[in-house]
DNA sequence: TTTAATGTAATGCTTGCAATTACGTTCTAT
DNA sequence: ATAGAACGTAATTGCAAGCATTACATTAAA
């Protein structure tokens, strides 16, 4: 299986507030339409991002989503923990019932699962040395050559 | 999501097939017994542990499944991949339609991908750096436990 | 008070995993 | 030869999750 593409649209969501910013307040409609999704989906991203006190949300007239803190102080990790709700340590789902009375299914947890906790937490570190900023940077780094070559 | 729970069954399988040695030739109703699954499940992954290389199967009477290579030639990464069909570089899951005509939404997949690259490979890399023989040691070193306190 | 925005409940569609039944195929032992 | 044991595989079902969509509730500014 694969880790669901909420990842990919929450970087997508943070970069957009970031690198539009002069469209600001950012809203649902124009991120979604960034995105190709429906506002519906950018929503519930919002919340989870709100939650995970990354972003602050307004209702009302001229409403909108904010950059909850500066993005320099933003990693991958904290993105896909905000939306990818896979408890800790469960990125690898275990079979169930190994028999209590075979010897190797008796003890396959006790021998695996710090294994997979530890496969776990390097992708989960790699996450962590990514940031938000950097991802912006890039992103600004290409706008700004497509704007030259126009 | 998760990765899905083939990967540690195929784990238990190879695990199964070292340790439980004075049984071979082993087949799949012992393994599916001791995984708690369904013999045709093993089955399948019999399939693809031997696509894989891993392992090599008998039909007919007295058949039954056996290992191809020395255990300390088989690493985790190679299970994970034998039984885990995550096309290569796809663990993570991206949105499919960014927008074209938003200057974020043109240039997402540049910026990420190799990003997304990095952190699936240093999951790779640390289940690579797992040994089978290490999981059956760990096993029967848990088994010789458990014997001495009965 | 209108309007624009987030929040959320309900529904449907699709996909993938796991389990199961049933049957086909192969090989050994008698 | 043939009976039986084993893998191989097709078809079906149940289930859970992701994503999309519609509809409506709530909030707050102009």
């Amino acid at each position: 299986m694969q880790i669901s593409s909420r990842f990919t649209m929450g970087v997508h969501i943070l970069t957009c507030m970031a690198v539009l910013k002069d469209q600001m307040p950012m809203n649902s409609d124009t991120i979604a339409a960034s995105v190709g999704t429906n506002r519906v989906i950018i929503r519930k991203l919002f919340g989870q991002l709100k939650e995970a006190g990354l972003i602050t949300a307004q209702r009302g007239n001229n409403g909108g989503v904010a950059l909850a803190k500066p993005v320099s102080d933003i990693n991958l990790l904290e993105i896909y923990k905000a939306v990818d709700s896979i408890p800790d340590n469960t990125l690898f789902h275990f079979h169930e019932n190994p028999s209590t009375l075979c010897p190797v299914g008796r003890n396959m947890h006790r021998v695996m699962d710090g294994r997979l906790e530890k496969a776990q937490k390097s992708l989960e570190d790699t996450l962590e040395g990514m940031s938000l900023s950097d991802v912006i940077n890039d992103t600004e780094h290409w706008i700004a050559l497509q704007e030259k070559e126009a």
